[in-house]
DNA sequence: CCAAAAGTGTTTCACTTACACCCATGA
DNA sequence: TCATGGGTGTAAGTGAAACACTTTTGG
């Protein structure tokens, strides 16, 4: 334990950046902050990794204690370590970004007791610390990740329309997709499989219901 | 500080998976240790991050310490943070992977004084800790990184020919890359520049050298 | 003149993009 | 019957992959 005690210890957190699906807009939750530093403004929900706990358990506890959700996607992001970043002393800051999706992020509204809220990602209030460069880093690995992964799935409900598919690619993207293009290239990365089922919503032909293959 | 006093803090170190190619062969700097635990086992090179400094100066004082180098490629990897990975106390690691070239590795075969040896990344020694899953996964992220990036270049010399920026590519994908496609494909990057000057290289017909832009 | 690595184009195939109309439903 | 979103196929273009011979040099 020598060397290990000679040194003075960082403190280290998880931020999380979570994102979710509404009104048409790619939301991050959001915390006002009640105290200094940087009391009133908003920040990443976020804490303290406990000392028998790994960074995902800390960022999975995080996000249990915060939105009320498990089982949700969740990925490391990036560690940001810079001297100055807290002015109350050295804190080392592990980020995740998860996705929440559509049916859970109700339970996310419970949680919007008077603090915490949903913000829009593409016009976000000032945030707190250098949560903004975590934010930016976070919405330019889900743009990335969208293009190349099935994560896309992660912020529907189980049971989804192609069209309501299509909705969240450009509402990420923030631009149009084409819709037969988009059909063919998700139907042939055979992800999803066609329920015998259809949604009826308005005065339309019913769209067909998918499920994501696991 | 209140906050921050309340929880016991973890030791923080950077882990260095530093990679360069020599003998046709890619290769990863290890040290060899001389205590417990895993004494006699091969390791990262690494170290605390000291209270001051920000990760990436951590990463880069010791990459000048174990290999005295300086202004080479270094990336942020991953930050490793199971309870139990260290079983001397709680350690949490931020990975860094560093690339050293061909002009510069040879400074770093000096510093190979007792037990610091660079070894084949595709057949390692058995390795400390949980750094074969580092080492792994920094051979994955160069691998990808080398197809969709230009880091490549940071193997070689300043100048080289494209022969030689091709076995960099071979040796790292291990598999045969077509010369006729290779070359289309690089020099329709318009990165590197076209220099006047060849190298002769035994009985054949001299390579024309190239630099890479910036 | 021989051995050895450098250098060079064309064809094929797969994937991406652009694009317009009919279908099923509720009101 | 009309308005609304759901659903479908084809042609053109772009980028990746396969593939073999000539050039320049030193010995």
């Amino acid at each position: 334990m020598s060397q290990l005690e000679k040194y003075p210890r960082p403190s280290v957190t998880v931020d999380l950046v979570i994102f979710t699906i509404v009104d048409d807009d790619l939301k991050v939750l959001l915390i006002r902050r009640g105290n200094e530093p940087y009391q009133g403004l908003w920040a990443l929900p976020g804490g303290f990794v406990g000392i028998g706990e790994s960074l995902e358990e800390a960022a999975a506890r995080e996000l249990q204690e915060e939105v009320g959700v498990r089982n949700v996607y969740l990925e490391q992001l990036y560690t940001f370590g810079e001297p100055e970043r807290d002015p109350r002393g050295r804190v080392i800051s592990v980020s995740y970004f998860a996705l929440v999706d559509a049916e859970r992020q109700t339970i996310a509204a419970a949680s919007d007791a008077a603090d915490a809220r949903w913000h829009s990602v593409f016009k976000p209030p000032r945030l707190a610390f250098d949560h903004r460069k975590i934010l930016d880093y976070a919405v330019w690995r889900l743009r990335n990740k969208i293009e190349w992964t099935t994560v896309g799935y992660e912020l529907l409900a189980k049971k989804f329309t192609l069209s309501e598919l299509q909705r969240v690619y450009e509402i990420i993207l923030q631009r149009p997709v084409d819709k037969r293009n988009f059909r063919k290239k998700i139907l042939l990365q055979g992800q999803i499989r066609e329920l015998n089922e259809t949604r009826s919503d308005g005065a339309h032909r019913p769209a067909k219901l998918y499920s994501f293959k696991q």
